[in-house]
DNA sequence: ACGGTAGGTGTACGGCGTACACTTGTCAAG
DNA sequence: CTTGACAAGTGTACGCCGTACACCTACCGT
């Protein structure tokens, strides 16, 4: 009777209570600092403890993935397709951005879980739902990609860490000349990176505004789709067009 | 004299012989099987010798990618910039089919070597070229993201190893029994798959055509930057419209 | 009272990237 | 011809990783 009790008694670890940490540990530390080994010292837990509740280093990966499509709103009803698909991309972004770590997670994964696989269904549907056909809605899907996910590559990415501290440390006239090389070395480069909102007079590491980037092309793939559907567009057809 | 002579004597290794053994060695084994030890293996080399030659895996990785980019036809002579610009994606695309490694190599990279910057910024200057106004192009390289390297995320994938050889493991029965299931649970990701070139009684692994699909999304996205760009499309303009 | 079983443990193996101290081969200056 | 600097390759070792496998232990229904 007094065997099971107090103190440091620990609840008896479950695959959720073991996903849910894997999840906020990547959240902390990134997904590649997140290690089983890593996960077991949170939970409490000798490493291979785990392993009683996933197969692998690889189903938990899964696990965490499907537990952040959890977060993804479900199709909004009664809204017309393109707002549908619209609203629910950008919640997924928006899950993906509370995750970091996710669009390592996705990008590694070979995404034929079930979860993965019910999300994909449904998202499907949405365009089928809206008239599209069968064979553009097959485009269509391939078309929208990672966007699906809420992201798209960040090619421009902020340069690691210009978490307003940093900017002191250099001499702030030596600046003038290093951007001085880059647009030299890099012309079209600082062209449009000094554009963006050009009259704040900004510098190049100013950023820019990763959401509307990301609308941005979102609405033009959308007003593609629609386009196209509004014109009966069909694969084969493209396909002869194409000779 | 005789010392530096015959048999084994091998040629000294260099950065060039490293970058391009650990190419060739990523196109045989695959991206996550490529180790310095295995490089060195295959170098006739210590491990440690590498690093003589590259910092770290990181560089090694960035020595890749930059020897990728050297792969990359640069921009056609004397075109429009949306053929431009399509025909240099493709080149892209091609170079990163001869090499399956790459689109890991990069999504892993923070991404900002001189030669991707080069890369980038001779892939900005098409658009600028083109007449597009640097806001526009901003937003146009955003949208553009991975494709800008040739890739998508390949949402469907092949499903790991359907070449050739396996479909007669599978009673070929059963298989019918499988697909009732899948079309009850993914009704509509069955729907779309099966309807691809519907005509000829395809089953859902069929796969699809990976270059249609890639031309696909590429087209709508610069048929959409023509439009934009022809209608003197600008950022603060569309933040504007929004509210 | 007892045997099965689910959950947690400990040890160990083979891989990884790479720090650091070393040998060796080469060549220019004394 | 000697020397000694320097670049290139070596060997050993450390701390991390994922996880196989044998083990213990506490609980359960019989």
């Amino acid at each position: 009777m007094t065997q099971q009790l107090e103190a440091t008694a620990r609840t008896p670890l479950n695959r959720e209570r073991v996903l849910q940490t894997a999840v906020s540990l990547a959240d902390a530390v990134g997904f590649e600092s997140l290690s089983m080994r890593r996960l077991a010292e949170e939970l409490g837990v000798v490493p291979m403890a785990i392993y009683k509740h996933v197969a692998n280093k690889d189903e938990l990966l899964d696990g965490m993935v499907a537990t952040l499509i959890g977060e993804i709103d479900p199709p909004a009803p009664g809204q017309d397709w393109k707002s549908a698909v619209r609203l629910r991309v950008l919640s997924a972004r928006r899950a993906l951005q509370r995750h970091p770590w996710a669009r390592q997670a996705i990008e590694s994964r070979t995404n034929k879980t079930p979860a993965v696989l019910d999300y994909m269904d449904s998202f499907t549907g949405m365009f089928l739902a809206g008239g599209f056909s069968a064979d553009l809605t097959h485009h269509v899907m391939h078309a929208i990609g990672g966007r699906m996910w809420g992201f798209t590559q960040e090619l421009f990415d902020a340069p690691a860490g210009p978490t307003a501290a940093s900017p002191a440390e250099i001499p702030a006239e030596a600046r003038a000349a290093m951007l001085e090389q880059m647009a030299a070395r890099y012309p079209n480069i600082v062209a449009i990176a000094t554009s963006v909102d050009h009259d704040e007079g900004s510098v190049v590491g100013h950023g820019c505004d990763d959401q509307f980037e990301f609308e941005f092309a979102l609405d033009l793939l959308l007003d593609g789709f629609e386009r196209l559907h509004e014109q009966g567009w069909s694969s084969t057809q493209a396909k002869l067009d194409r000779t």
